[in-house]
DNA sequence: TTGTAGGCGTTATCAA
DNA sequence: TTGATAACGCCTACAA
């Protein structure tokens, strides 16, 4: 069923059909209520895919992930997609892994379905194959980097200050009197190494770092063991994800600690984690959710070609439960 | 940049660079050669737009999810994507929340984007307004229903055992010895009506059903506290997902109760949620990751227009942890 | 106020 | 082995 065949039935052309279609003025009203009747006699539905080809505009963006895992990652999608849709926008959600390979063919993919613009979320993306690949297929689209920076044109990069929240969070631990402060680590990616130097600048000399840990609960549980069992007088740690500080405070009761008062925990995220665990998660928020909203809004004026802010940097903020 | 552009450069027709791009037979090696490239040259990527129009074949699938916050859900929708990627098909995902309004509305975008083919995840789904919208726009396209059901051709339903999830988990409270058993639920949908009857149907004759609590932390924890302060002599409350049942765990230790000694705790879902709580939990697994598997191949049948099974019922098992 | 004609970027058919 | 041509379904000048 095409416009062609409204028209026919109509007595129209097809033109008149599309004016109506899209709320076009100089039309008689009463061939508009013709028109109208047939479309919805046939419950008439345009087809997106031709009016985008020449409208050359799809009216749909983009959304890459590259850890599901991460819990507040998918939100953040999320909150993005309801907001594009308000502006009538479809997303393409797609989940890459931490692959900078597929992160790159995502990149292509998103070329060929000629999206109108789109948003990378973590700051996995921050990497040369995805930028190599934004500038050999998409080197004029506009697109917006949560919590990543690659310094392109045509963008807005909006980034939680990481670094500012591990040094917050260990300067608040020193000043409960806590003194061996561990640091527990996941993946490699440009946000996990701002959170160890601001964990490095503000921990001083007894410095404790375990890195590569499985990113889940039980890497979190595991680690936690191990080290509380090599150096049973470590007073804090903080774990670069809430989901790793669940295992870990498992793990601390489980030797007979007692949180706070023996050990101290720190998460990061400040997701729906932190406040499930038991004992409640004290956790760095990095506000992922009014970035994610933030992003939202960019991408919307660069779409219109409106004046965006290049670079936006949210204070994080320490969140006190009972694990501290 | 189009494949005449590219046709122009080398020397050839449109035609010839349309079959090198898409590996048809029949052409010289040396032009090929050729093609290929200038293709590279220019990154040339495909308008799987145009390419759709003529194909009649958007190679995208609608995917819609009745509420983020079951973060199983999202698990499922990532996992149907992933499955689909690897038959090139990408995924519009779109979440309606719980309005029938917007789930009627999702489907008519979904028949404007000429997706060829769409999973509904959810049971809250089954409703007229959905098969209506359907119906009206989308009546002969392939689609599945995760855990739910509307009777229609052309479709699959996978579908979780609820009501025997609820039935077991009562049968196994009552044969270690608990007595009064309570029930907690949260949204009114298909599935949660299962499991109430599963429930009414193992408990006997002293039934407690706390209805219409908020689908958070925050709603179960109320709930149970305030149920167990009116009926202290509660043995086990089932609720109808994880998370409730996380605020109702530390509701009840909030209340000096312990678990599983004083009161037996069982969730629903077996969700990640319930290995990360203290005590962990003790959940109906309703299998969903293998719902949603299923959901991929089944669509993926029904778009090779190969036989499947209209309805496949998952039985479920019920998952001991600490909190019974 | 309405219709005609051309084009958006592909692919498929048919002819060469 | 290749090219010309006609779709696919829609929108927008321009003309009437």
């Amino acid at each position: 069923m095409t416009i062609y065949d409204i028209a026919k039935e109509v007595g129209v052309s097809a033109s008149t059909v599309s004016r109506v279609i899209n709320n076009r003025p100089g039309i008689k009203e009463s061939t508009r209520q013709d028109v109208m009747k047939v479309l919805k006699k046939y419950n008439f539905s345009v087809s997106a895919q031709a009016r985008g080809l020449v409208n050359k505009s799809s009216m749909m963006i983009g959304i890459l992930i590259s850890d599901i895992r991460n819990l507040h990652y998918t939100e953040g999608a999320y909150i993005i997609e309801q907001r594009m849709m308000k502006d009538g926008y479809c997303s393409i959600i797609m989940n890459t892994g931490n692959s900078e390979e597929m992160m790159a063919s995502s990149i292509k993919t998103l070329a060929e379905r000629r999206v109108d613009g789109f948003v990378l979320i973590g700051s996995a993306f921050s990497n040369s194959l995805v930028k190599d690949a934004i500038e050999k297929y998409l080197p004029s689209l506009p697109f917006v980097l949560e919590n990543g920076e690659l310094g392109l044109p045509n963008s807005a990069e909006i980034l939680a200050d990481d670094e500012k929240g591990a040094f917050d969070a260990v300067t608040f631990l020193k000043s409960k009197g806590r003194r061996k402060i561990a640091y527990i680590n996941n993946n490699d990616t440009p946000s996990n190494r701002k959170k160890i130097e601001g964990y490095l600048k503000a921990v001083g000399n007894e410095r404790i770092i375990i890195d590569n840990v499985d990113d889940s609960y039980g890497g979190g549980y595991d680690a936690t063991l191990k080290l509380l069992k090599e150096k049973s007088d470590v007073e804090a740690i903080i774990y670069a994800v809430d989901i790793l500080a669940l295992g870990g405070e498992r793990a601390a009761l489980d030797l007979n600690k007692k949180i706070p008062e023996d050990i101290s925990i720190v998460g990061f995220d400040n997701s729906p984690y932190s406040y499930i665990a038991n004992p409640k998660l004290s956790s760095v928020d990095s506000r992922l959710g009014e970035l994610s909203t933030l992003c939202a809004e960019s991408l919307i004026k660069l779409l219109k070609k409106e004046k965006t802010e290049e670079k936006i940097i949210l204070p994080p903020s320490l969140v006190l439960r009972e694990s501290t």
